[in-house]
RNA sequence: GGCCCGUUGGUCAAACGGCUAAGACACGGCCCUUUCACGGCUGAGAUAAGGGUUCGAUUCCCUUACGGGUCACCA
């Protein structure tokens, strides 16, 4: 049984480097009918965030990555919130110091920052390990400040990652890790590997900039002698001017994302694609739903070099998911703002939900599609000429007289009773179909572009609004 | 600086030694005798550089360049 975790820390939003990790993490365990944990790191209370916590929550729930235990969801291997778990990590830490694999550190910052500033000394000298059993129990019985640290043996450390294959470093490259801060709570590090364990956590999914930290995590499995998880790790996420996504640069928050009016469904499925693309028989679709994602998912085409976030085509992706929405679904989303935009009575919304769905980015965007049909705008008359359609303001008086007539005696106002009068009302005044499709068009909507054609604007606006907005541009066309 | 990782068109990316190096976004053109959009077609555009290995390298090895990550009592 697959277990993975998604283990932010609480100190803010969740960017889209956040929610892929926690999407990556969330498929995994899915694909196999595993189990999708969330676990809320909070060891380092000087960074934490009011609210924070909730903020992960909303994002996780929004976006669909509902997870089957954690800190309000329960589950066998609770608490689910690092702080809360602060006696399990002592136990561990005392053992690895029984066995001789880590001792108690007495050192000060002072003497580890002088150490570093005048001896040069990247790592930790291992002032204390060279202390006596008796030294040590002296100090702790005079309560004298202290941290665990790991004795780092020599020799390489070597892991094979899901995505990057084997990974080797020289443990000399390690410092003698502190497993349990002088505040007696656990590093990160520690914590991690604690919990990993202790929650039976089978895949860990991180971004990659915890690759060289890897080596570090190995040598406590080891020490501690338990299972070692399969390691995945992610590629970057960059801005478009190559920095690193993260809130210290600004990214966006994904509920500030979704509040703009991205589909929660888009943002998944564009954070999906950023670092892992699909195979097989789905190799050339990139529009998919999460459901689909748990299905064809597979860590073997995650990318190994870092990705650029793209604001054009995640809203390109949004566009797709917006028209794939049922009718009613879009509609019943556009329609406060179809509301707002338009209030002359008797318009169907349903109508302009239809036409607008396929030509908006974002859902709101249907308000200024249509916004028109309350009040025809002001507009110039050079809107009426256009070479290919072969219009200018004279042929456009002309068919505006000639429909105007015609349209006057209409009895049946439906699209395809309309279509044919202007076809004989262009054969009878020699004018093209298009001539007086794009004068009329024009006419009554008084905009460049329109998400309909001329017969479907006259329908909405119904006969009487019709006709009154014909004898305005002939009033324009002759002043 | 040491160590680790990466480098295919502007961007996302496929091709895990073998045809003229896919596809998508964005961009240009054309078509759809109702614009724009939708849709269809099409165009331009890439294997960082240099060495090897091989009958044959985007793919394997080495070097260089560039980029990123990491070296905390932060996560």
């Amino acid at each position: 049984m697959i277990r993975s975790r998604f283990a932010p820390s609480p100190t803010g939003y969740m960017t889209i480097g956040n929610l892929r990790s926690a999407l990556y993490e969330y498929l995994i365990a899915k694909k196999d009918g595993g189990v999708f944990i969330l676990r809320l790191e909070d060891t380092d209370q000087a960074r934490y965030v009011e609210g924070a916590a909730q903020v992960i929550y909303d994002t996780l729930h929004r976006t669909g990555l509902h997870f089957d235990e954690g800190p309000n969801t329960g589950g066998n291997y609770g608490p689910y919130i690092q702080s809360q778990r602060k006696d399990s990590y002592m136990p561990p830490a005392r053992k690895l110091v029984e066995e001789g694999k880590a001792y108690y550190c007495f050192c000060e910052k002072e003497r580890l920052d002088t150490l570093a500033d005048e001896r040069g000394l990247k790592k930790y000298d291992r002032f204390c390990h060279k202390l006596s059993k008796d030294e040590v129990q002296a100090k702790l019985n005079s309560g004298v400040p202290y941290v665990i640290r790991q004795f780092i043996p020599d020799g390489r450390t070597a892991f094979t990652d899901r995505v990057y294959g084997e990974i080797s470093i020289d443990n000399g490259e390690l410092e003698d890790q502190i497993l349990i801060k002088s505040d007696g709570m656990p590093t990160y590090n520690f914590a991690n590997v604690v919990d990993d364990n202790a929650m039976a956590i089978t895949h860990v999914v991180r971004g990659s900039e915890y690759l060289t930290s890897t080596p570090k995590y190995v040598l406590l499995y080891d020490a501690l002698g338990w299972d070692k998880p399969v390691f995945v790790h992610l590629p970057l996420l960059q801005n478009a001017d190559g920095t690193k996504i993260s809130k210290r640069h600004g990214a966006a928050s994904i509920l500030e994302m979704l509040d703009e009016g991205y589909l929660p469904q888009a943002v998944i499925n564009y954070a999906a694609l950023l670092g892992w693309s699909p195979s097989g028989e789905y190799a050339e679709r990139e529009i998919f739903t999460l459901d689909e994602l748990e299905k064809i998912f597979d860590t073997s085409h995650i990318s190994k070099s870092p990705s650029t976030f793209d604001p054009k085509k995640m809203t390109w992706v949004n566009a797709e998911h917006i028209k794939a929405l049922p009718l009613d679904v879009y509609a019943e989303m556009a329609l406060p703002y179809l509301q707002t935009a338009v209030k002359t009575a008797g318009i169907d919304m349903k109508e302009l939900a239809r036409i607008t769905r396929s030509r908006v980015s974002f859902v709101k965007e249907c308000a200024e599609l249509v916004d028109f049909i309350d009040t025809l705008p002001s507009y110039e008359i050079d809107l009426y000429t256009h070479k290919k359609m072969k219009t200018d303001p004279a042929v456009a008086l002309q068919a505006l007289r000639a429909v105007q007539e015609t349209f006057a005696g209409v009895t049946e106002w439906t699209g395809e009773g309309l279509q044919s009068v202007i076809a004989q009302t262009a054969e009878s005044a020699g004018l093209a179909k298009g001539q007086i499709l794009w004068t009329v068009r024009t006419a009554l909507s008084g905009k460049p572009t329109t998400p309909c054609g001329a017969t479907e604007i006259a329908v909405l606006l119904g006969k009487e609004e019709t006709l009154r907005r014909l004898q305005k541009g002939i009033e324009l066309l002759h002043a």
